[in-house]
DNA sequence: AATGAGACAGCATACGTATGCGTAAAATGA
DNA sequence: TCATTTTACGCATACGTATGCTGTCTCATT
C-alpha cells in the first residue's frame, strides 16, 4: 500500500547498467548515442520485473513538454459541447496528448484562478469552448508561449486562434428558411448576449430579414438557459394569434427544443402549423422524429478536427501566427418549418 | 514567444532573498520555519513583477502528490454521463484537484495503454464511470497506492470502491410499475450484457416479475447503442398486437427515448395506450413533456458526491478499506405508463 | 599494422521546487 | 545583564528523468 515508486535507477541497478541506459531504452526517439538491442532487452526485462513505469512529471520537467493540453468548457448540459469534448479527448489521446479538463466556475474571479491553475501545470496548449478569456489571461498565455484555440467563440485578441461555424451565414440561412416558408411575423430567441455566437447568428438573421424587406416582429433572450428560455418563450407566444410570431429562430437547438415543448404542451400550439421553428447546431435531439427540428448544422467533427490541427501546428513549431477557421453552415430541413402554401 | 520561464530562483534574486524563502512564501501550509510578513510582501511583489507562477510539476515531484485525478469515461453521448462528468470536474476543482480526462478507446489493448498513460502522470486517484478494469490494471493501481472509485459499475475486485444506484431494486420498481399498470405481455430491452448495471437491473426486473407470477414475454439487447436499440425495438414490436409486449422496460433512458421514437414514428404505436414504457436514469430527456418517460431515478448529484467523498477519504489517509455505496432508486411516474384500467 | 569511423555505455549535470537542519538575530524572562 | 526561547532565513540536498560529452571497444579500410 506504500509507494515504493520504482525508478529508472532501480531498473538500472537490477539490469547492471547506468541510469542513462534505462532512460535511452525508454526513449521513443533515440537521439544520439543509442542503446544496443541486447542491453535494451535486458533493461526491458528488468523494468518489467520491477513494474517500472516512467515518471511523466520528471520527464516533463526536463523536456519542457508535458503533452498535457488544458481544456476549458463552460458546461456540458448542451449535448453539442458534450459531443465536442468527447471528440477532443479522443483526438488528443490519439496523438499521445492528454486532456486536463476544467469546467468554468461561476464567478469571474474564479475563472482567473482556474486558468492560473491550468498554467501552473505547464500545459502545452489550451482549448476553450464557449468561453472568453480576459485580456490579462491572454497575456499570461502569450508570455508562457502557450497556444490557445477557441472553439465556437471568437475574440478580437490577436493571439488567439479560433474555430467557428459561419454564424452570420447560418443566421441568414435561418432567416431564409422562415421567410421562404411564408412566415410573416418573425421572432428571435437569443442566447447570452455576451456570446459572439449568439450575436453573430442574430446579426446574420436580422440582416437577411432586412435584405428581404422584413422587420423583426419580436425578440427575447434565453441566455442559453432552460428556465429562462421557458420564460422567454411564454412571454413571446402566450398571446393571441395575431400578436405572436408565426415563425421563430432560436439560436441553438438546446433552447429550441425546450421552446418547442413550451409551445406545444404549455400553450397548445402546433408546430409547424401555428409556428415554424428553426434551431442551430443540429444536435442529436434535432433529429429525433418527435422534434424533427429544422436547424442550421454545425459540423462538430470538422470543428474539432480543425481545432486540433491548429493546436498541433502551434505545438510543433513555435511562432505560428494565429488563424481563424470558419466552417460553412448548412441548413438541415426537417418538419418544424411549414411548407410554403402558395 | 520564447519561454523564459521565470523560476523561484529569479524571484529570489530580485527580492534579495533565498530560493527557500520564495518557496515558503508560496506554501499554503507553513510547516516549520516560516517567513516574516515583511519579506513575504517583498517576495510577492517581486513575483508579481516577474509574472512568476509556481511550477506544479516540480512541486509534485517532491511532494509526491500531484493533485491530479484520472477520470476515465467510456462515452458522453448519454447525457447521464455528461452530467456526471461536469459534476465531477466541478467537485474536484472545488477541492483544488484537477481532472485528467480520458475517453475509453475502442480496443481492449488500448485500454491498458490508456490507463498506463494515466499512471505515468502520477495521478493521486482514479475515477471511472461505466468502465471495468482488468485485474492487471487493478493490481497496477494497488501497487502505486492509487485509490480507485468506480461510478455506476461494480466489480468483484476487493481493491475498488464503487458508487451505484440500487440497480436490482430499481429493476424491481420498473417491474412493479408495469405490472401495476395492468400490462400482461412484458418485454425488456437490455444494454450491454457485460455491464453490471444492465445485468443487475435485468435481474431485479425479472425477479420481481417472477415474484408476481409473471414470466418475461420477450427480450432484446440494445447494447447501450442507438442503432442497435432501433433494431432491437423493431424486432420486438414489429408484430401483430398479440405477439408484441404491451409494456417494456428499457434499461436506460438514452435507449428508452430512442425506442419510443421507433415505436411511435416507425411503427405507429401509441404510448402508453398500446405500449407502456419504463426507463432508467431520469435524464433530462425523460422529463421532456414529449416523452414524459416514467423512469427509475438515479441521484446523479448524490452519486458524484459520494464518489468524491470516497476518493478524498482515501487520498488523505492511506490504507482505508474499499467501500461500496449503494444509493436508493426512486420511481418517477410520468405518462409513458398507462393508468390501470380496472 | 596503423588509422579512422562508428557504435555503445557511463558520468555529470540540469529541470524547478520543498524541506530538514543549522545559525544568527530578535524577543522574552528573570 | 545574561540565559533562554522563539522567529526568520539560508544552505544543501532530494525528487526522477534526459542529454551533452567523454571514453572505450569493435570493425572495416588502406
Amino acid at each position: 500500500m506504500k509507494r515504493p515508486n520504482v525508478t529508472s535507477v532501480d531498473v538500472a541497478r537490477l539490469a547492471g547498467v547506468s541510469q542513462s541506459a534505462v532512460s535511452r531504452a525508454f526513449s521513443k526517439v533515440p537521439t544520439q548515442s543509442s542503446v544496443s538491442d541486447e542491453t535494451r532487452k535486458k533493461i526491458l526485462r528488468a523494468a518489467d520485473e520491477l513494474g517500472y513505469r516512467p515518471n511523466a512529471l520528471a520527464r516533463s520537467l526536463i523536456t519542457q513538454r508535458t503533452r498535457i493540453v488544458g481544456v476549458l468548457f463552460s458546461y456540458l448540459d448542451n449535448p453539442f459541447y458534450a459531443n465536442a469534448l468527447e471528440l477532443i479527448c479522443h483526438g488528443l489521446q490519439r496523438q499521445g496528448y492528454h486532456a486536463l479538463v476544467f469546467m468554468m466556475p461561476d464567478t469571474l474571479a474564479d475563472v482567473e484562478a482556474t486558468v492560473s491553475d491550468i498554467l501552473q501545470y505547464q500545459v502545452d496548449g489550451l482549448i476553450t469552448a464557449s468561453v472568453e478569456l480576459s485580456s490579462k489571461l491572454c497575456e499570461d498565455c502569450r508570455e508562457q508561449g502557450i497556444p490557445v484555440v477557441m472553439l465556437n467563440r471568437v475574440q478580437d485578441n490577436p493571439l488567439l486562434s479560433s474555430v467557428t461555424t459561419d454564424n452570420v451565414g447560418g443566421g441568414r440561412l435561418a432567416a431564409g428558411a422562415l421567410v421562404s416558408a411564408g412566415c410573416k411575423r418573425i421572432g428571435l430567441i437569443a442566447g447570452w448576449e455576451g456570446a459572439s455566437t449568439s450575436r453573430d447568428r442574430e446579426f446574420g438573421f436580422t440582416a437577411e430579414l432586412a435584405a428581404r424587406g422584413i422587420e423583426l416582429f419580436s425578440r427575447a433572450v434565453g441566455h442559453f438557459d432552460l428556465v429562462r428560455t421557458e420564460e422567454a418563450t411564454r412571454e413571446m407566444f402566450d398571446r393571441p394569434a395575431a400578436a405572436r410570431p408565426d415563425g421563430v429562430f432560436v439560436v441553438n437547438d438546446y433552447m429550441a427544443v425546450r421552446a418547442m415543448d413550451v409551445m406545444r404542451f404549455g400553450l397548445g400550439l402546433r408546430i409547424p402549423q401555428d409556428v415554424s421553428v428553426v434551431g442551430f447546431d443540429d444536435t442529436a435531439m434535432a433529429d429525433l422524429p418527435t422534434y424533427a427540428l429544422t436547424t442550421v448544422r454545425q459540423p462538430v467533427r470538422q470543428m474539432v478536427d480543425s481545432a486540433l490541427r491548429l493546436l498541433f501546428e502551434r505545438l510543433n513549431q513555435t511562432g505560428v501566427e494565429p488563424e481563424h477557421v470558419i466552417l460553412g453552415a448548412r441548413l438541415m430541413e426537417r418538419e418544424s418549418v411549414r411548407n410554403r402554401t402558395p
